[in-house]
RNA sequence: GGCCCGUUAGUCUAGCGGUGAGGACGCCGCCCUCUCAAGGCGGAGAUCACGGGUUCGAAUCCCGUACGGGCUACCA
């Protein structure tokens, strides 16, 4: 038996969970969770400009919000921790010391500016750009002499005389070479004395005891360099898996220009985080060759990284959208009033309070709304009737349906009719209504389209006769009784 | 510039030497129907980026080219 899988995601809170971000997430929960293993949440908050504590809750949030829980990482302690990169100063303190006694490190008294310099001469003459290693001759004594007179200096991570090309296998790349003489003494700690990125994630990784780095395909080329370190460090190699990109329409990577990038955006424009998690999951992954419809059991259940596909994928809002309907469709009455009472909350039209007690008449309503919706937030508009006192007819379904010949006469029977149910159940309301084409010779599409307009005020609305039932005997047949003559205004 | 990665319909993908290149979104049409949806049925849409090989046979293997992306920071 190998090792326990234990996996990482290690966002930097320079944002909210960015749509990326969040499938990166996704595939790491769904790969530990396969396995039995440990999925680890890490937050790399070394940018301390940028970094801040809302963007780290914004991000806790979104996760949860997801369905994707941690086994360690913040507010769950596992005992690697912790599990902020800038709580984390000395173990990087304790790395850079190991590295110096391996002889592995060396100091770099060069300036900002003259590595800008050699860097843009050696680009010019279209040589590699890296590191001249120019410090890397200085002997020792010099160099801690250099040092103890205050002398700001960087800490490089030396290659091994003699270090041949760097190969590794990605788990969903494959085999991945990169050559010996393009491997560079990178800065492993700066001047402030902090680490870099570079160096940071591999002594939080091994340190972690990461067994399988599931991360975004721009960290391709960062690898050899971290397997360097983690050489350097005597650290055991986890395996590399790199995802590509996820691209907005233009085939540039996916950002706010191209709209909502964020998870958050579309929790608030109404989507549903299993839809989200299965559109997500399959940005990249497939299950086989047919299926589109994934809960997150099945994705844990089959998620692995050989089926992730190596290029990169356009978000496609569209079908997004497709999907979270088919989640909305599929679900039970009961489910469907519970997404659906905090959004009549917020629109003004049931206070949450007062839901409890029409909870029979919500799951009547439910499956009617629930067909005809993609996104929660389509919900508000398409029931405010049935909520309101009176209803206000659009004007272009006044002037195509109530001014129409016919129109009136066919209201005033609705009416009589309506009034006379005691039983106002759907089936009744529709019997009743059947009748009046016949009895007032004005044509069926006319009934049902005027009593539609009389009571929705809108041509387009939920299906009649439950619609009518929903709102009551009273109240429909007032608003019948309003729409007459009301094209002689 | 250098290095690395990618390339199957508008989009997401299946495919892993022999298929009529399969599915999904979107689009179009028909059916159902009290409107709108949903649902059912059908359709258009891919010279598998291009050019060379290897092979009896290539979307699948190899080499180039083009295009796109990433990295090349004392950002992550």
């Amino acid at each position: 038996m190998s090792d326990p899988v234990r996996v990482r995601f290690a966002p930097s809170p320079t944002g909210h969970l960015h749509i990326g971000g969040a499938r990166t997430a996704i595939y790491n929960w769904a790969f530990a969770r396969r396995h039995g293993g440990t999925f680890v949440l890490r937050i790399d908050d070394t940018d301390a400009e940028r970094s801040t504590p809302e963007n780290t809750a914004a991000i806790l949030s979104a996760l949860r919000w997801l369905g994707l829980d941690w086994d360690e990482g913040p507010e769950a302690d596992g005992g690697h921790g912790p599990y902020f990169q800038t709580q984390r100063a000395a173990s990087y303190a304790r790395a850079l010391e190991r590295l110096k006694t391996a002889d592995a490190v060396y100091p770099c008294f060069c300036s900002a500016e003259e590595l800008t310099a050699s860097r843009e001469a050696a680009r010019a003459t279209g040589t590699f750009a890296g590191y001249p290693r120019s410090c890397r001759a200085i002997d020792a004594d010099a160099a801690t002499t250099r040092i103890a007179s205050g002398e700001p200096h960087t800490w490089r991570l030396k290659v091994p005389e003699g270090r041949g090309d760097v190969v590794f296998e990605d788990a969903v790349r494959g085999t991945s070479t990169f050559a010996a003489d393009v491997l560079d003494d990178y800065i492993v700690i700066r001047s402030d004395g902090t680490p870099t990125y570079n160096f940071a994630t591999v002594v939080d990784d091994a340190e972690m005891e990461i067994t399988h780095i599931i991360r975004g395909d721009d960290h391709l080329s960062n690898t050899p360099r971290q397997i360097l370190a983690y050489e350097a460090l005597g650290a055991p190699l986890p395996t590399f898996a790199h995802l590509s990109m996820i691209w907005g329409p233009d085939g540039k990577r996916l950002s706010k220009r191209h709209g909502a990038a964020n998870v958050e955006d579309y929790r608030d424009a109404g989507y549903l985080p299993e839809a989200l998690v299965n559109y997500l999951a399959l940005l990249g992954w497939s299950l086989d060759d047919k299926t589109t419809i994934i809960d997150a059991p099945t994705l844990v259940a089959n998620f692995s990284l050989d089926r992730v596909s190596k290029n990169p994928a356009v978000f496609d809002a569209e079908k997004l959208e497709w999907m979270n309907g088919v989640y909305l469709r599929d679900m039970t009455a009961e489910e469907f009033v519970d997404r659906m009472a905090p959004v009549l909350s917020d629109a003004g039209l049931l206070a949450e309070e007062d839901a409890p007690e029409r909870r029979e008449w919500l799951c009547e309503l439910a499956p009617l709304v629930s067909e005809r919706v993609k996104r929660l937030d389509e919900i508000a508009p398409m029931v405010t009737f049935l909520f309101a006192d009176t209803v206000t007819i659009d004007e272009a379904a006044r002037a195509k349906v109530i001014e129409k010949e016919g129109a009136d006469v066919a209201l005033e029977a609705i009416a009589n009719v309506l009034e006379a149910l005691d039983d106002f159940t759907p089936e009744a309301v529709e019997t009743a209504l059947r009748s009046v084409p016949e009895a007032t010779g004005v044509k069926p599409k006319l009934v049902f389209q005027a009593a539609r307009v009389a009571v929705s005020g809108s041509t387009v609305s939920l299906p009649l006769f439950e619609s009518l039932a929903l709102l009551g005997k009273e109240r429909s047949v007032a608003r019948v009784r309003d729409a007459i003559g009301e094209n002689h205004t």
